[in-house]
DNA sequence: GATAAAATATGACTTAAATCATATTAAGTA
DNA sequence: TACTTAATATGATTTAAGTCATATTTTATC
């Protein structure tokens, strides 16, 4: 479904939603062992991410990461589109390209409508809804 | 979701279902030019399904691989188990170990209705059902 | 301005999935 | 019984994902 490196993203970005924002920056180092994922590897998706405006940083002292409230619009898709591309989630269960609506694989009517919803709600969760539902629990797991 | 060794298995599986049975065996060379997946590839998973019983093979001259009844109450799960390990189907979203029910990580009530819902079809779908649904159409994509 | 602290950019290394190759074993047929 | 055909077992190679390391650039602060 998602790769190791979406999963960490996610990891990420959801504990910058939480637990940062543009006065209270979070370095690499922070974030990474916070969320039980290698320093080096977050770096580069932090990075990643930033570059796609998903989350926001600045360099130098008292420099990091953050979340600020125009990231906070950002959804669960853009995360995963930016680390493992968007293609990926859309594609036929068999690996079929020349699979669709039209042309269905004997899988697609199985799948295809678990899928859509999922994808729906990937594309229509912001982080700012995430938290929310979270409430004052400030209790996840990183593990 | 499902690595391109289970989406292979999946195809020829499908297709020894339609084209085989105990009088018409085919060779693994055969049905990995049918499927457009490397041959030596396909042998090694035709392989693992036959020791699972997934689908039936016999050696020698006039030998090949085949679908009897008694493997087309095999379901699609069975298949999938198989070849990646059941457990990839029931693990978090984010990889958490420690998430679950009781203990939800801030994605697992967004993910977990549908992704239920698409594991008790492929549990509850056999090869017998989705010849049936195919119906007379023999044609689908192998590409 | 000099210094230090941070992200950024780039590339190397490692591991697991995907792919390929082949020697061995079993079964049908002449 | 010898020969041929096919799966089986095993392991080597390749490729991509995952991981790590570091030189460069930017920015705050003294």
């Amino acid at each position: 479904m998602l790769t190791n490196s979406s999963k960490y993203a996610l990891k990420a970005v959801l504990y910058l939603t939480l637990h940062s924002d543009e006065n209270h920056k979070l370095q690499v180092k922070d974030i990474s062992e916070k969320i039980n994922i290698p320093k080096a590897y977050s770096g580069k998706l932090l990075q990643a991410l930033a570059k796609r405006n998903i989350i926001s940083s600045s360099r130098g002292p008292r420099g990091g990461f953050y979340v600020d409230e125009g990231n906070k619009k950002q959804t669960i898709m853009a995360i995963i589109d930016t680390i493992d591309g968007r293609k990926k989630m859309d594609a036929c269960l068999l690996g079929l390209d020349a699979c669709n609506e039209e042309n269905p694989c004997p899988l697609h009517d199985l799948f295809a409508s678990s899928r859509s919803k999922m994808i729906k709600v990937f594309e229509e969760t912001t982080l700012d809804d995430l938290v929310g539902s979270l409430g004052s629990k400030d209790l996840f797991l990183y593990k």
